[in-house]
DNA sequence: TTTGCGTATGCTAATAAGCGCATACATGCA
DNA sequence: TGCATGTATGCGCTTATTAGCATACGCAAA
């Protein structure tokens, strides 16, 4: 019981029910700093409802060097399935900020890997 | 954003989750009583719980004398429907308690209404 | 109109959640 | 080995959430 309460907990938070709606988006992996930017918030926090959203089962991390990947786990059962179904059936519009510059973001990517760190002026300059 | 937000936060609590899940199985509407009974919590909580739902736009109520029945709304979009779509997809062992006490509490109904009131112990007495 | 009963709510204390900041950790590179 | 950079986390503060208790509200029957 204590475990669905606690998905459904990963949801009630702007930062967190954007973060998975980034990732469902993105259909890949995105490391923090991609997070970070796509949706405008600072590292730690991004950093800290990554770990959230992990404990809640909704994620899995890959470390590569220096980056961190995180993706959506595959539903473990139907209950995960329309959850994140239900993410999915979100209006767009109101997501159209962080779907912009997640686009605009990977675009820095070099061989599909995130190659632009932090500091995300940087990119914007080019 | 803070609409859809509010939908998962009325899911994550036990009482609430506890409480969508009831009003789901029972196909019907219940009265503060019955859930109460159903649910083994006390008075106050189930009333502000209710409350909670219902600002959230699950619930709606329809007041009958001193009773006062709760059902859920019919979903307004397919967000709201798969998400309630998720809640009836959860194990059915997690909620054997309060689905058998429920049985038995509308047991206690004349002509599809509450007449038990919150005494319950007169209920299972008889 | 008084009393009983189902329901709602204000007050309070306890606990949890979230953020800002500083800093630690880990890894790649000079 | 030392430094730069991406990421994680401990601390303190503020705000939100929840439960317990007492009590108020609303309706109906006497």
């Amino acid at each position: 019981m204590e475990e669905f309460v606690n998905f459904f907990k990963g949801l009630s938070d702007r930062t967190r029910l954007r973060t998975i709606w980034l990732l469902n988006k993105a259909n890949t992996r995105l490391c923090v700093c991609e997070i970070m930017d796509s949706l405008n918030e600072n590292q730690y926090n991004v950093s800290r409802h990554l770990k959230v959203l992990k404990s809640a089962g909704f994620l899995k991390e890959e470390k590569e060097g220096r980056w961190v990947y995180y993706s959506l786990i595959n539903p473990k059962n139907r209950f995960q399935e329309l959850t994140l179904e239900a993410v999915s059936a979100l209006p767009e519009e109101s997501f159209e900020e962080i779907s912009e510059r997640l686009k605009e973001r990977l675009s820095f990517r070099k061989n599909g890997k995130c190659v632009a760190g932090m500091k995300s002026e940087e990119c914007y300059k080019i």
